[in-house]
DNA sequence: TGACTGACCAACA
DNA sequence: CTGTTGGCCAGTC
């Protein structure tokens, strides 16, 4: 088993629960890493290989800054609204209800 | 080894 | 409001 910072952050992804999404900042604050969100974003590249839901990860402001990252651009907002999320301005996710921090 | 990069964040002009 | 700057950490060249 690996101590990297990689395997905490897949992990954490991997139990985001259905219909919440949760931000960089709480899962680099739960890896320890508290101030370094340019690392999840790191960790998240690679794990978009994966299986784990990457896209229920968001920036601070709830905006799908990883989107061009995905598939297709619009391939991370279909998933989200498919999960009932709620989107505010049509592109960002509503934090205030949808939020959800790592245990 | 040192410099560069990246799905970020916050402070400041 | 937008643009710039510094900071953070790990991986790659």
């Amino acid at each position: 088993m690996n101590n990297s910072f990689f395997d905490k952050v897949s992990i954490i992804v991997s139990k985001i629960p259905y219909g919440k999404v949760t931000t960089y900042g709480e899962i680099a604050a739960v890896c320890g890493l508290k101030s370094s969100a340019r690392t999840v974003g790191w960790a998240l590249k690679s794990l978009k290989h994966s299986n784990l839901p990457c896209h229920r990860v968001v920036n601070r402001n709830g905006e799908l800054t990883g989107k061009l990252n995905f598939a297709t651009p619009t391939l991370m907002k279909e998933l989200l609204e498919n999960e009932n999320i709620p989107f505010i301005d049509g592109d960002k996710v509503d934090l205030k209800q949808c939020l959800w921090i790592p245990k």
